[in-house]
DNA sequence: AATATACACTTATATAGAGAAGTTGTCAAG
DNA sequence: CTTGACAACTTCTCTATATAAGTGTATATT
């Protein structure tokens, strides 16, 4: 199985060194351009780097860095002493951002908060729960309304933690701001987010916000952010009419 | 503003050569570590490279490379002659995979997929505009339910090509097969797919297949995967009762 | 005072190797 | 036929260095 006579067939394209573009780029590009193009199949191995080493008249690291682009791409994967190959496609890498969700903060002068009900509750069990205080404690409780071009796109409802003794308002006003989570704000004191997605039926009161015909179905989105210290700081979740966002994305390559 | 004076706060932790953990992943740990505990915050600057290198013995490249690895992961961002800097969390940067899916199938011996209708139809509108056929082609129309310890947790539709001239029914099968889509089989024929998330109600039949209450919010996980020829192999749509399947996921540290 | 230049930083890219470690096939010894 | 040593491959990690290029500051010039 000596892969010696036959050149690799990677003699289409060559790397341009007066380019803007960087050699491993380069590289990397024109190996998932040969894949998409079908002249390496998934499961096919790749020349070795030595051999891109030669073709390509670059140095090993080059070789190298453009090899680990292409595997944190998903596109292939290596085991040492053997070869690198092609992967094949696979369902479950495909990845749904947000990122339509932040462009329609950023994308959208038309768009508009209204605030519908801000307010100092004491927090039931569930909140209590999910913010790690007690049953009863007081919490700031938000309620609003995004609109786009006078349409609604999704209703918020979110607890605050609320603190009397170390008021940091400043900083809740932050969390609270919304547009913080989306722009690059220095909302520094969030460390990280728990995010999931379900499907809701809306009630009536939440039909009628949104203009959405009864009954509907919806995307709930619930997060909890929490601090440095790892305590709970916000609890809350998006209602969007699903005509309103979409997750959509690729798997594979183009 | 001459950061000189102070020795970087990174003295808690060292490279250890023995390890079976490679120095440039044990340097993004130390750091990504070091972040997660508040003693480097968002918009804070990291020391240089330089730096790192005299502080932990070792070379350019090394560092160099966990650096890159913490921009991959999101944990930091660098700009040339200025910097590297911790970002922000990030809402727009949740990611929500279809690991949990994968599960379903790979981790359940006791799942099981029941075949409700197989047959040759024509393609209507949509589907012929969806596959890019003309309308009234003939299709292969696939529903199918999918069960675990005997309770339903998908519905699955789907058409795929049928071109009598050239009967590749082996391929095919692959793609009907399902597993194919999860396991890493070689379903080499696939060249990409696109996938939409969107939420319905489910109608009568659905909601009695899947043994949900009517009327329901449902999860509908809608595919087109391609060949590498770029033509359409197969469109069809995945119904979850969404107390089946989850999108989760965390943004930020740890 | 305003502008231009030089310098000291920073990250970005690339080179040319070295050795470690895993895999596979060959070939000789048993 | 089986086993084991070995060679030849592969990827993986890392060093040490060089050059390019962007940024900001201090200094010199106009």
């Amino acid at each position: 199985m000596a892969k010696e006579g036959p050149a690799p067939p990677l003699n289409s394209d060559q790397i341009d060194r007066k380019s803007a573009q960087p050699a491993y780029a380069q590289l990397a590009d024109i190996i998932r351009q040969q894949i998409a193009e079908g002249i390496f199949r998934p499961g096919d191995q790749l020349p070795s780097e030595a051999q891109l080493c030669r073709r390509f008249g670059i140095s090993p690291m080059t070789v190298r860095r453009s090899i680990n682009l292409l595997i944190d791409q998903g596109v292939v994967s290596t085991a040492q002493g053997r070869g690198t190959f092609v992967k094949p496609l696979e369902l479950s890498t495909a990845n749904f951002d947000l990122q339509e969700l932040e462009d329609l903060f950023t994308n959208s002068s038309n768009g508009d908060i209204k605030l519908i009900d801000v307010r100092i509750v004491s927090a039931d069990e569930r909140a209590a729960r999910k913010l790690g205080i007690q049953e009863g404690d007081p919490t700031i409780y938000i309620r609003r309304l995004f609109t786009r071009d006078k349409q609604p796109i999704f209703y918020h409802r979110a607890y605050l933690i609320y603190d009397p003794t170390r008021p940091i308002v400043e900083a809740e006003m932050d969390v609270t701001s919304l547009q913080g989570l989306f722009a690059h704000a220095d909302n520094a004191l969030l460390k990280r987010g728990q995010l999931n997605i379900d499907t809701a039926l809306m009630n009536p009161e939440e039909a009628e916000l949104l203009e959405s015909p009864y009954p509907a179905a919806a995307f709930l989105l619930e997060h909890i952010f929490y601090d440095f210290n790892d305590h709970p700081i916000s609890w809350g979740w998006f209602l969007f009419r699903s005509d309103h966002l979409r997750f959509s994305t690729q798997v594979g390559l183009k």
